[in-house]
DNA sequence: AGTAATTTGTGAAACACGTAACAGTGTTAC
DNA sequence: GTAACACTGTTACGTGTTTCACAAATTACT
């Protein structure tokens, strides 16, 4: 568990270690097994060699030809990022930023959570929101200090930045982000991250303005057939709990089998009919399209947990397919036409309906 | 107005000069005329050639020895960052943190409001916070579009993010500010920034770590003997609204003119007697600190719109001194110690002051 | 078994960015 | 008037980060 000194690793591969972890999360939930540095690369936005290179400063290996192993890798960015068990922080100002933090951290994050909060205002003073009560700022020192805790998260007004972070440092507080736009003076060793929210939407706007006269060459994205996989892949994001039925109304296919009572989501598709590659894809969540309906097919649905399968070009499988995908609670869909169709159908359905989706965790 | 072609802006520079547009602001409220270089970098937390250089890359020339204007240095920075008249900004998912940006950027930002936001739950749609309608998500392409908005702000859960990017750019918009936790598939020519505030606090926390076995050599900061106009200036960063009379009374002064009616505020402290620098220093919110009881001060005070004047060390000023003071609505005020210690007092008062407060904007 | 196809790991080049040094210039003091 | 000073504008340099490119390694297929 990274246990050999300290890796030296900078700020800014920190930072794509945390997104690495959160896409390694979806792909490990979606029963991906290993994934390869473009894979990661194009999830995350970055080159693969910056993927390799993030690896290797971690210490990590992957396997020539297999990729990374997805719940290896997660475990050893997980031992460096974590660190020993649970970390608490503290947040300074409780106003409409400070509280959308706490709901923010209070439902998803498993190592960081708010722990304390400060603020100034009497009215919420002693009051607690998301599972975390509301102290005041004049306790900072005290009850930060006393906690032992080392983060701190700023979510003042620029004027009571400083101080506050003054009241974190002495505290003990080794580590401040900061919402307020204004440069903090604290010791050499204390690590500061500065989220301006002003600076950024202003820099945006100087990049809006300037972008403008170069050519727009690429009216939609250039979306370069890129392989399977990717593609697989990239449709994880989009995780939109379409239920399978709906799915199957929407491009138009019948339903033969049910499958499992009560619905089923589907988060991913795989497309094709090799079966060892299904054995590396495919998860509880994977809906199948396929233009083999045999029993086999319906065998390895079973063996994968895969909820669904969708046959195409209007086929009508034998009895004893549906009989046994029946028996397996596997949803049997047929579509009407054929699997790029099929393919491109579902693939737009979970577009639009992630954009319909608009309302922050 | 910065017309001569594009200058070539790095991101991080864009970043800075905001930033120093944000202080220039206030140095001009405060009556401050010149800015050296070395002054707005302690302010900003960069080195005086980082700031010597960004100026360099907008074309900005100070004058040696007087340092940089600040009404022009402003306007230039200006005419840059806003580019011609104001902008408007898009606003996807209007959550917690959605409706903290909204309030965020309705009550200060002059050249950057947010003229229209979007939403999926039907509750919100149709409603207006802080001036601003919410719209269906549906309808972004149509509404950004014809509204000519070339700027989006994201805030919407990860698998929101892409397709709402998408509308976005299909409407137009050549800026993204995103802060759901996913990278966005654009074109290259339209610029995104991430705010990705997990990754954000999970590096704090990861460096919390880390920087704990380094001897902490500096408990407090190091506090070196800054020259006395940079102190002066930080303590504009304390902009506290402390009223004159208050402070007199924290500081043990005897008042020997009551100054304005209705009180007065003070954010910022000259102490000396050269009357050179009190021109250049001085505002109407400046408290002069002084151990030359003669009418000449007064009279500077008066010419400078200074509200008022601490004499020191306990002197008894000539009676024509306070009818002068009187009689112009200048305080005056009587300090038991000497300069050094009534301006350690005074800034010490300030500090806590400003941390007091802690409500976000 | 051997061969072909991939993919990782990593040294070295390329790049971006910040820093330091220095020459140029207006200002002040005498 | 002139010399000293303090600051700016700019160029050259160093540092940290990203990309390139290729050898080593592993698997699959023949």
């Amino acid at each position: 568990m990274a246990q050999a000194g300290k890796p030296i690793v900078s700020r800014k591969t920190v930072g794509r270690l945390s997104l690495y972890r959160r896409l390694l999360d979806l792909l490990r939930e979606s029963g991906t097994m290993h994934v390869y540095s473009h894979q990661l690369a194009h999830l995350a936005g970055v080159s693969a060699a910056q993927v390799r290179r993030d690896f290797m400063t971690i210490g990590y290996s992957g396997s020539p030809n297999r990729g990374y192993e997805v719940k290896t890798c997660l475990e050893s960015i997980e031992s460096l990022l974590d660190g020993s068990g649970c970390q608490d922080v503290a947040l300074v100002g409780v106003g409409r930023l400070g509280r959308s933090l706490l709901a923010h951290f209070s439902s998803k994050q498993r190592m960081l959570r708010i722990a304390v909060a400060f603020d100034t205002d009497p009215a919420v003073v002693g009051e607690s929101f998301d599972g975390c009560e509301i102290h005041a700022v004049e306790t900072i020192e005290k009850v930060v200090d006393d906690r032992g805790i080392r983060i701190g998260i700023l979510a003042v007004p620029p004027e009571a930045a400083q101080p506050a972070a003054a009241a974190l440092v002495r505290a003990g507080v080794r580590s401040i982000v900061n919402f307020a736009a204004v440069p903090l003076r604290v010791p050499d060793d204390v690590f500061v991250d500065y989220m301006d929210i002003t600076s950024a939407v202003e820099s945006a706007a100087f990049f809006a303005r300037d972008d403008g006269d170069k050519d727009s060459a690429s009216e939609d994205v250039a979306e370069t057939e890129m392989d399977p996989i990717i593609r697989t892949i990239d449709s994880l994001l989009a995780r939109t709990n379409m239920k399978l039925e709906e799915l199957a109304q929407r491009i138009g296919a019948r339903v033969l089998a049910p499958g499992a009572p009560g619905g089923t989501e589907v988060t991913k598709v795989y497309a094709g009919d090799r079966v060892s590659d299904l054995l590396n894809e495919a998860s509880n969540k994977t809906l199948l399209v396929t233009n083999l309906a045999n029993l086999q097919m319906v065998r390895v649905a079973e063996l994968m947990d895969v909820p669904g399968i969708c046959f195409v070009d209007g086929i009508d499988p034998e009895p004893d397919i549906i009989e046994l995908a029946r028996a397996n609670n596997t949803a049997i869909l047929v579509s009407p036409v054929g699997v790029f169709e099929t393919c491109g159908l579902i693939f737009q359905i979970l577009s639009e309906n992630g954009q319909k989706q608009a309302e922050p965790q």
